[in-house]
DNA sequence: CATATTAATTCATATATATGACTATAAAAA
DNA sequence: TTTTTATAGTCATATATATGAATTAATATG
């Protein structure tokens, strides 16, 4: 055997997502139909689909099928906000954009992007609320131009989940971020932008989003309250 | 069939881990023992064992047999913290633990840990270093006293990983624990100790932590640095 | 003694099979 | 028509078996 069959069947299940074939909330084949198709042992159909539930990519409906799941950007940590302090349940933000412009790559966003200072970018800027009152966070968001071309036109609609846009518009598929989380305190701009005093906490989160085939396509800094942040897990076997 | 046999076998094995039969880097006795001694299928005690590896309470070795993870632990938010901003990697933070003293709880720690305002409990606090100049973090912990009774003697010497000790001398195995991150500024005291200046930001990570059989134990409030702290995490799937 | 080989143990992969349980749909009965 | 029943499709659990690969320990060999 020159590699495992089971990977062939994740390999199988993952580009069929990747290309669009297979889109969030889809029922997959079979068991029996994939080990039909691929020409492996239901078992091994079941192992590789396993693995990818435990990833959180798939999820089984017992008696209806194996769906594709929308969890992998749901463990963002942002969305582990809440308004109080104890329940840590993820709340909803809204979410508007008042600032999207095209403009000029400055030294530190062309870094950051991986292209050069003065290439073109697309700069949006992003308010979350919890209520109709005052933003929580302020998210500031740069995309290399040539991927979103035209993202900064007011005709589209940006909805509360930009991926979905990204995707639908551009043909550009968001396949995973790397995000660090950490502190600081706000300055002038942001204290005015989240009705805080200056100096005040703040937590920050930066992102680098990587989409199919075209690499670092998104650069991002998010800037929430910290009295309205609280992000809450649980370690060790709480069943034990 | 009364219940799903594989349960009973993933119940066998966190109960010895509870009870202290098995400790964190045990050998857990082979497959084929397991499947004799509980009379269950090799294939039932594999995909107990995935279900216990998946959870990262054990972990496989190839041709030397399956483990007890230490990783439960090891999620914890602060063992993210990083010198540099980049990379993520984990590194080691060495503790002291300058005061250790038996005293009255104060009405917000009498909360925290569920007990009557004035209560003993015995309070540490830690202070960690990643090198041997300045703390990066200040450790507040307060322990119910009944249960680690003598924990503030100064004989009993206080290890890197405190849970550690509980187990051994005060037969406490600590089971879970509950986390939840904010950001704020540092006060004059954490200032001095931090060696930064008032009005810095700060991490500020609340645990509380429960043992088995007895409940809530101990409240903690961990203080970092925000200029050392940072948390990474990837969503989505970088292999796609 | 040092090294290489062999054997035993253990987990890893893969298949085949049987039974059960959940879901949706089609057929039959009221 | 409405309700009940039967059935087919799907995932869930459980066992048995075979082969392969990694590790360790025992044994043979020089």
């Amino acid at each position: 055997m020159t590699q495992k069959l089971y990977q062939k069947v994740i390999d199988f299940i993952n580009n069929q997502i990747n290309s669009g074939e297979l889109i969030i909330g889809d029922l997959i084949p079979s068991e029996s139909q994939l080990s039909n198709k691929l020409n492996v042992s239901i078992g091994t159909v079941r192992k590789a689909i396993d693995k990818l539930e435990n990833q959180k990519v798939l999820y089984r409906h017992h008696g209806k099928g194996t769906y594709v799941s929308d969890h992998g950007f749901d463990n963002s940590i942002f969305n582990f906000f809440s308004y109080g302090k104890q329940d840590g349940s993820s709340i909803r933000i809204y979410k508007t954009t008042p600032v999207r412009v095209k403009q000029k790559a400055s030294a530190e966003i062309a870094f950051q992007l991986g292209i050069n200072q003065g290439d073109d970018v697309i700069y949006l800027e992003r308010l979350g609320y919890i209520d109709k009152k005052s933003p929580i966070i302020v998210e500031k968001s740069w995309w290399v131009a040539e991927v979103v071309e035209g993202l900064q036109d007011h005709s589209i609609h940006i909805p509360d989940l930009l991926y979905a846009v990204i995707l639908k518009q551009f043909d550009t598929q968001i396949t995973s971020s790397q995000e660090v989380l950490t502190a600081g305190i706000s300055d002038d701009e942001i204290a005015e932008t989240l009705h805080i005093n200056k100096g005040d906490p703040v937590v920050i989160l930066n992102r680098h989003s990587y989409a199919k085939d075209k690499g670092l396509v998104e650069f991002r800094i998010t800037t929430g309250r910290a009295d309205m942040f609280s992000y809450t897990t649980t370690i060790g076997n709480p069943d034990a």
